[in-house]
RNA sequence: GUCCCCGUCGUCUAGCCGGCCUAGGACAUCGCCCUUUCACGGCGGUAACACGGGUUCAAAUCCCGUCGGGGACGCCA
């Protein structure tokens, strides 16, 4: 058991296409590509589709753009175990001529029975070795007669096996918990622990970080590699993430598929930042202030193994909203636009986008006040476009006045027949007018914002009015 | 049931080679300030070492047990 070669660190997500990517697989490839970036090595993406069955291309597809969303790049790959089962086959034939394996007659249907029986006296139930014993030369006569049959891996009886987890550190097993598992399946199709495996060891991956779920199944896979003497790679198990109730993350939690937080108006950095810190703290240098929300090259350049947590994390929804809104704050109003734009196009509507510039300024006036990239579409779709609605509980509140609806169509006016048209003159002609009627300025200020974006809520009131222009703004006061 | 792992505020966590912890930070929550709305921001508050035994001058920190949660026990991955 000699260690890597740091030189040459190759690390691997492996995701069955049997579902979308989840939350907790995005972290999972989340981790693995931190560690390669962090220390130069590779990333090889692995799709594990020995179940043929449950297996499909549209999950495939479907995983790939949850990556490319989470912005996780791949060095190699993606790789099909599907297409890789010469090699399995290979391995298998060489573990069964090297006595580390051997066939199983033992049908499904006798298996389950057994299984059943055990479970009836309350014992737990391991396969016995029935086909252990059968000389090889005349489990080959049967099989070539054409019986059908698996082949099991002869696992060891007695002493441990000992996990050197980064993230657990030593975790023991008696090898007499572990029975003699199944390598291939009598179509020949290989299982999980096979290909896994064969394919680790194939491609030279030298730290497996993967979810704690496979923790217990370690000790199979590393006997697998004794059988082989086959250098064994670092193992890290990372916790897994949990719903609300501290039961496995699941659909009744909400979204678990990826692709559903970017539907839901979600910025992918921001969910990246979330997903990193689920389980991960980086650790501060001394006298430096925790900080959470970290960019790409911060976050690569802290990662690290040592610092994942062992027990497992509920997924916050309220932080990941947390995050959002500091993302949407704090980028570029240039480089939210194509989010924005995405938003654009789900809701239909269609801002005039000749002039990025004035877009750009827009956005950044109202980016401190957005929760999520749906408002750009929604509570803010009066900047962008005249196909806005009125916030009937604003209007209720603040135009329900005939009064001031009066005064708001007279602002309109003086608003026409002003030469410059800046924040500095509309407020100014806004405060005269409610002198002149003795009204409170804020009474026409809360007005005009219901009539000029539909909502109560909305950024400074002047600087709303020169981001619409005078032309709009003129003539949303005089429809009132 | 058996094996494995985990257990600090509601949540993510710092601390855990014992004293510097009257347990720190962030999110959430509550209050005040700022204010043309809302948000931001500023200030402040509520809130945790699962429980029980040890060991020790001293335990969140070490040991044992209990309880709780999770994972694994498939010809699924």
């Amino acid at each position: 058991m000699s260690a890597p070669d740091p030189n040459n660190i190759k690390v691997r997500f492996a995701p069955s296409p049997t579902g979308y990517l989840h939350v907790g697989g995005a972290r999972t490839a989340l981790f693995n590509w931190l560690f390669a970036r962090r220390l130069g090595g590779a990333l090889v993406l692995r799709i594990e589709d020995t179940d043929v069955a449950r297996s499909s291309d549209e999950m495939v597809e479907g995983i790939l753009t949850g990556l490319r969303w989470l912005g996780i790049d791949w060095d190699e790959g993606p790789f099909f175990q599907n297409q890789r089962l010469d090699l399995y086959r290979s391995v298998s034939d060489k573990l069964l001529r090297s006595g580390h394996a051997y066939y199983c007659f033992c049908t499904k249907d006798e298996l389950e029975a057994r299984r059943e029986l055990a479970r009836g006296d309350g014992r737990q139930y391991k396969y016995e070795g029935t086909c252990r014993g059968i000389v090889p030369g005349e489990a080959l006569r049967r099989k070539d007669a054409g019986e059908s049959c698996a082949m099991r891996f002869a696992a060891p009886q007695d002493g441990t096996t000992r996990v050197e987890d980064a993230v657990f550190g030593q975790v023991e097993f008696a090898n007499m918990e572990i029975e003699d598992f199944v390598l291939l399946r009598s179509d020949g199709q290989p299982t999980y622990h096979l290909s896994v495996v064969c394919d680790d060891i194939d491609m030279a991956i030298t730290h497996v970080i993967r979810g704690a779920d496979h923790l217990s199944n370690t000790p199979k896979q590393m006997m697998i590699y004794q059988a082989l003497a086959a250098p064994m790679p670092v193992f890290a198990h990372v916790p897994l993430i949990l719903g609300t109730d501290k039961s496995r993350l699941s659909k009744r939690h909400g979204a678990t598929s990826v692709m559903a937080y970017r539907d839901e108006g979600i910025v992918p950095q921001a969910f990246r930042n979330f997903l990193a810190l689920l389980g991960w703290t980086p650790k501060a240098s001394p006298g430096e202030k925790a900080v959470e929300i970290f960019r790409d090259q911060e976050m690569i350049a802290k990662f690290s193994l040592e610092d994942i947590s062992r027990s497992n994390a509920v997924f916050d929804r309220a932080k990941l909203d947390w995050f959002n809104t500091e993302y949407i704050r704090a980028m570029p109003a240039a480089e939210l636009l194509p989010l924005i734009e995405q938003e654009w196009a789900a809701a239909r509507i269609q801002p005039d986008t000749s002039d990025r510039n004035g877009l750009c300024t827009t956005i950044d006036l109202l980016k401190a006040r957005a929760r999520n990239l749906h408002d750009f579409a929604v509570s803010f779709a009066a900047f962008f476009t005249d196909e806005f609605a009125i916030d009937p509980a604003a209007r209720e509140k603040f135009l329900a006045d005939e009064k001031v609806r009066g005064l708001l169509r007279e602002l309109g006016q003086r608003y026409a027949g002003l030469r410059e048209f800046d924040e500095g003159g509309a407020e100014a002609a806004l405060r005269q007018l409610a002198a002149d009627h003795d009204i409170k300025a804020g009474a026409l200020i809360n007005g005009a914002r219901v009539a000029l974006t539909g909502q109560a809520v909305a950024p400074s009131l002047f600087a709303v009015m020169v981001s619409l222009g005078k032309e709009r703004t003129v003539r949303r006061l005089l429809a009132v």
